[in-house]
DNA sequence: TTCTATTATTGGTCTGAGCCCATTATTACC
DNA sequence: GGTAATAATGGGCTCAGACCAATAATAGAA
């Protein structure tokens, strides 16, 4: 279990950044703390902050997107003649599997934040949007087409729909949640075996089915 | 086959900002054309533009945003005791059979704003935010849950973005692309049926079973 | 037609994100 | 100690989006 880029300093500045946000966001809420409050408070210029990050709503998603480039780092070792679905899953279950119980992103646990519906909203899309393309670069050629098929970009956006759903109900579960993976393995599984029968095996005696 | 609002003069303004906009988009580009030149041109004041749309890159999606409405609307008169995933599947493919071969969103064609990747997508995963919201309205209930679900969000968001890669490709398909909703029926049984049993079908010879 | 209530449009103003570029510090390496 | 690469800064700028109060326009009742 590697963990990547978590405990060593990447950069004295940028975690100076990341816990003056932080504590800011707690403070006095995501909307009211400007850029400038952040750098004044880590000690350092309003343009270091853009060296670090390209938006002030990344830190919002650090631990999604630390989540996506460990992803991205482990399918690209992935040799090419092994199945691809069943590797998918067990990198995305490895991967959210380091992802500690504290580590939410504050995105999903800053109320104010969720309750927005705008920059939050569309922010986290961002990432669903890479996390989408991550697994086209991965699916396409192992299924001996382009990125750009329909069934591969479906698919793709699928998946990461599902892993988007995970995180988010992980977070929602509060303290008493388990594991993120185990979202992960349930919101994967759903989608791979197909979303008819899996809700159906899900809510056997749901409304319709009585009538 | 209704055109809901289309034709109709919702607002003499606000069709003279849409028609404002496509041309300055295609003069000059997204980027560089302000809210200022837009209102300008349509001879209204600035503030006039945010009477009509909630941000500039609204009109990048007119045809989704319209697509979108439609679909919530035929969802909501859906009975209860119905087949869901049958009754969304027909709503899903009537709403895209109105989508005209000519209406394909600006964000989709013009090249300048899907290569920047910043605005444009996440502007366009706002939709699919949107979209998801509803399919996850319309399946709670049907499955005798909530919206919170994990199985109700992963299988609403998986749809969603299904369909989102359905624009894209017909987009991306150009004049000679097939009505959309081929596409989005494609993409929706897909996930309906399962993302593994649908990529081996498409793809039987593929790399990692030849192996 | 005139008055009125509602809705549309406008002017003016403000914040803050994000970008750019040139300059200065800092650090690492030789 | 000197040099080259990298990090940090200063300063300035555009523009989206929000807010609010004021003014038109319009529809509807009388």
């Amino acid at each position: 279990m590697r963990h990547e880029s978590v405990g060593r300093p990447r950069s004295s500045s940028r975690n100076t950044l990341e816990d003056a946000a932080l504590e800011l966001f707690l403070e006095q809420g995501y909307s009211s703390t400007t850029i400038e409050h952040i750098t004044r408070r880590a000690g350092v210029s309003r343009n270091t902050f853009f060296n670090y990050f390209e938006a002030k709503s990344d830190l919002l998603w650090l631990e999604v997107d630390a989540g996506i480039d460990r992803m991205a780092e482990e399918l690209d070792a992935v040799p090419l003649d092994v199945s691809p679905i069943a590797t998918l899953r067990d990198v995305m279950v490895r991967v959210a599997d380091e992802v500690g119980a504290d580590r939410v992103p504050l995105a999903l646990t800053q109320g104010e934040v969720m309750r927005s519906q705008g920059e939050a909203v569309t922010s986290g899309l961002t990432r669903f949007a890479r996390r989408a393309d991550v697994l086209a670069g991965f699916l396409a050629p192992r299924f001996g087409t382009v990125r750009n098929d329909l069934a591969i970009l479906a698919a793709s956006n699928a998946l990461a729909g599902a892993i988007s759903a995970a995180w988010e109900v992980w977070a929602r579960d509060g303290i008493s949640r388990r594991p993120l993976a185990d979202y992960v393995a349930e919101a994967f599984d759903l989608v791979v075996t197909g979303v008819a029968g899996s809700l159906d095996r899900r809510f056997p005696r749901s409304t319709h089915r009585e009538q």
